[in-house]
DNA sequence: GTAAAATATGCACATAGTTGCATAATGAAA
DNA sequence: TTTCATTATGCAACTATGTGCATATTTTAC
């Protein structure tokens, strides 16, 4: 249901074509649930054919149409009755622990290789949380409850990712 | 693969019956990676297919019969390779952040409800982590390496899941 | 004694996500 | 001028996971 939730989110305050749609989810939405442009165009189509969105084609000289998608009212439901009710917990998922019950047959190598390279990939990834901070939240107190809902997001990213980082630093120096 | 690389893991040390593995992965790496007793039967009937595991069926009179599956040579290079080979990132999936980005559509009530359930459940696995602790790991330095690796894992869920709720509180209090 | 939970196995269908490929225009770089 | 990236759309096959159901015995609780 989630990557319907999310197209549904986009679509709430304007209609857009498929690759409109996959521009703004680049934007923000992304961050919170990856997805393949593959499967937007997919689940955009599944979403019209279950009565969520309507779409308008607009025909194009020597070009694919472009297919305008917009909410329905059934689709603005779909939204509302997704965000009352709670969310399933969601099932742990973590291949890096599971190395860690095999730590015996683990190599060494391997081990502070995958570790060194994923601490740089967290480290990747707070140089970009960084940035969007920059770009997006420079006076947090400054924007409406609304806008500032993203900026908490980013907030706990970075600190679970420093979390990590912290984690994996003393991991790598025990052994 | 990761289930494979589980259930790799778990008969990487002795051999067991689909109920013998399905217990041993209750106690230890559910908390990794979980799965349904349904995924286990079937994956383990295809890895046997695919020649990573070996299946001796042991008849009992007026009862289903006992399978009992154990490594092959090829599960054991399987479960090496997938040791050395560096995991890929995997993709973000937080649809809790999803709703932040629809804050205006979202009911103050049952936002309200949904993160103190959440705070409940971030609590509660708190409880869990710190009966884990102290079950099996009083004295983590008393461990070889091998034993305490777990333990690593452990701890970082405690300080993922202390992060988590500090982050709750901090939301639920600002508005 | 009867009802239930635990032991023990698994199939079938549905949903979700990944990967590879296909098409076709435009604009920019080499 | 050919090649490469970007814009723009999507199908098909495959893999992974979840959900509901089915079966049959043994043990425990009321």
């Amino acid at each position: 249901m989630s990557l319907r939730a999310v197209l549904l989110i986009t679509l709430q305050r304007e209609p857009g074509t498929g690759y409109d749609i996959l521009q703004r989810f680049k934007a923000g939405l992304v961050h919170v649930w990856q997805a393949s442009h593959q499967q937007l165009y997919r689940e955009l189509d599944r979403m019209r054919g279950d009565g969520l969105l309507t779409c308008e084609t607009l025909p194009q000289a020597e070009r694919p149409d472009r297919k305008v998608y917009r909410l329905t009212e059934a689709g603005r439901k779909a939204l509302d009755s997704w965000l009352t009710e709670p969310l399933a917990a969601s099932p742990v998922r973590q291949p890096l622990f599971a190395k860690f019950f095999a730590w015996e047959r683990w190599p060494e190598q391997a081990r502070h290789e995958e570790l060194a390279a994923f601490r740089e990939q967290l480290k990747q990834r707070l140089t970009t949380y960084a940035a969007i901070e920059r770009e997006w939240f420079s006076n947090p107190q400054a924007l409406t409850p609304a806008q500032r809902a993203p900026w908490h997001t980013l907030r706990l990213g970075q600190r679970l990712t420093e979390t990590w980082v912290g984690w994996v630093e003393e991991v790598m120096e025990e052994e």
